[in-house]
RNA sequence: UCCUCCUUAGCUCAGUUGGUUAGAGCACCUGACUGUUAAUCAGGGGGUCGAAGGUUCAAGUCCUUCAGGGGGAGCCA
């Protein structure tokens, strides 16, 4: 007997299949009735709702003493009208197999709601949640969209390695990577380990970022992106860290500043408008159980603008504000790395938009970052260079930073010269900075977090909790 | 890593200035109910109060240390 998807028999007209013999299998949500009725809600994981399977107890009696919330059941009888009036469509069942219990005295998981707390100590089962269902559905549509977006566009899905010898990404601590015994490395004469002998002949690490082999690909193929994991072994407690998440890194040849800011924007509406096109019942269940405002937030971002906001204007708005008597823990002034608090001023409470912020003094961002020509007397002022570099940090309500980009430095001595000036390890990137050597050319690119992107997209306010099996600080069960 | 809060039944939580036998809802078991919608109603079982010390006639409650977790901060995506 055919089986149908739980989201078939509810999304699709299935008046043709009324009164046929049909079959459904999936896990029991609940089980409610009386001695002359039971019904059954059942989810097979395709969509959010449940089908309701309506029993005889007399008939089914040992089944149904065998079914509790979380058992796996396969389901064979008649589609037909619903007598109750919360769903269209029912199973009436003719005949019920049982695949595998969950004892109800040692199953976690109960019809009730559980805490995000709670639920991240048994990783393995919260999947089967209503909330984790749609978290999961909605993570697997915004991969879809970012593929979809970049592909209609002319990009190439170009795959970065995970394993590193560069220790110059500059974005944080590493994961070492080593087949050596660690109770027991080969060491040099003078103490120190002989990476030599390792796998690779060299030291290795975890990647923490794709972008520099990203843009081997740009100045290759022209438009590439790359979508991954990336390890940062930073000893980060926050709900909006990972020591495990995914990337995305789109690099552009011949892109300029207003095209960067303008993909990034495109980007982001478009996978939001994704999710209101593709996933409304799991943005409905989170609306509902989870953040009030959330799909009205997703539409608002889809129909609104994103500020450009240069940074010395940014610290301006800032400097009013404290003019004003607004209190933040840390002071402001040309020069600083805006704090989380500053990033939230400017877009909670003065644009309430999303900013798209720019032009950064060159101290505080990376040394790949295209050097503008301007000098900011402000800057000057506050005893700094007053060079402003072109990188860009999309802020978002609530989440903060999303998006971190910027226009590279194909300039060969001045990428050198920043590179001495911050002392980088560069003996092993003589790869890189071939790219300027040898036709280089004006290039520019992105990173999304994957993860920042779900808790804008889902409302959800832990980052542990939109990707299946969080890496973070002591933490590695699942 | 820093600051701060929390840890009581399987889950979510009450528990007063330290004072009899630590409570409720859900879950579970038994029963009732002619179609339920996180069903409802009645009854029942279920606790080393995170761990280890300490103060006190007396500690779930006060103190110390440790562990786990949340929130905020830093680092960043």
């Amino acid at each position: 007997m055919k089986r149908y998807e739980i989201k078939y028999l509810l999304k699709e007209d299935v008046s043709a299949l009324i009164g046929t013999q049909i079959c459904v299998k999936g896990w029991v949500r609940t089980k409610r009735g009386n001695k002359n009725v039971a019904f059954l809600a059942v989810n097979d994981g395709s969509i959010i709702h449940n089908i309701q399977v309506v029993a005889d107890p007399q008939k089914f009696e040992e089944e149904l003493k065998r079914i509790t919330t979380g058992a796996c059941i396969g389901v064979e009888g008649t589609l037909v009208e619903s007598q109750g009036s919360g769903q269209a469509v029912e199973v009436q069942a003719e005949k019920i197999v049982v695949y595998g219990e969950a004892d109800p005295n040692t199953y976690p998981l109960q019809k009730k709601g559980h805490s995000m707390e709670f639920l991240r100590e048994i990783g393995h089962l919260r999947l089967r949640t209503n909330t984790f269902g749609a978290v999961m559905r909605l993570r697997h549509n915004m991969a879809m969209a970012i593929h979809t977006f970049f592909h209609e566009r002319g990009f190439f899905y170009f795959h970065t390695p995970l394993i590193t010898a560069s220790d110059c990404e500059g974005a944080g601590e590493m994961f070492h990577v080593s087949t050596l015994d660690p109770e027991n490395p080969p060491r040099k004469e003078d103490g120190t380990i002989d990476w030599e002998q390792d796998f690779f002949g060299k030291f290795t690490a975890l990647t923490v970022s794709g972008q520099l082999e990203g843009e081997l690909g740009a100045t290759s193929l022209g438009k590439i992106y790359t979508f991954g994991p990336t390890f940062r072994a930073e000893n980060s407690n926050t709900p909006r860290h990972l020591a495990e998440f995914w990337m995305i890194e789109p690099e552009m040849a011949f892109y300029q500043m207003d095209e960067l800011t303008a993909l990034e924007e495109e980007f982001i509406k478009y996978c939001v408008r994704w999710a209101l096109d593709h996933c409304m019942d799991d943005l409905e269940f989170l609306n509902k159980m989870i953040d009030n405002g959330l799909i009205e937030r997703l539409k608002s971002v889809v129909d609104t603008e994103f500020v450009r906001l240069p940074y010395t204007e940014g610290i301006k708005i800032l400097e009013e504000a404290v003019a004003k008597g607004h209190k933040f823990e840390f002071p402001v002034s040309w020069g600083v790395d805006l704090a989380s608090e500053h990033e939230r001023f400017l877009v909670e409470e003065h644009f309430k938009k999303p900013v798209i912020m720019i032009d950064y003094p060159k101290e505080i961002k990376a040394f790949y970052m295209k050097l503008n020509d301007h000098v900011e007397e402000e800057g000057k002022r506050q005893g700094f260079s007053g060079l402003t570099v072109q990188g860009t940090d999309v802020l978002f309500p609530q989440i903060g930073e999303i998006i971190g980009g910027s226009v590279r430095e194909e300039n060969y001595d001045k990428l050198m010269g920043r590179i001495t000036e911050l002392n980088i390890p560069m003996k092993d990137m003589w790869w890189y900075l071939d790219t300027r050597r040898y036709g280089s050319c004006p290039h520019a690119g992105f990173g999304l977090g994957f993860e920042r992107l779900l808790l804008f997209v889902t409302g959800m306010a832990n980052i542990r909790d939109v990707i299946p099996f969080p890496r973070t600080p002591k933490t590695a069960e699942f």
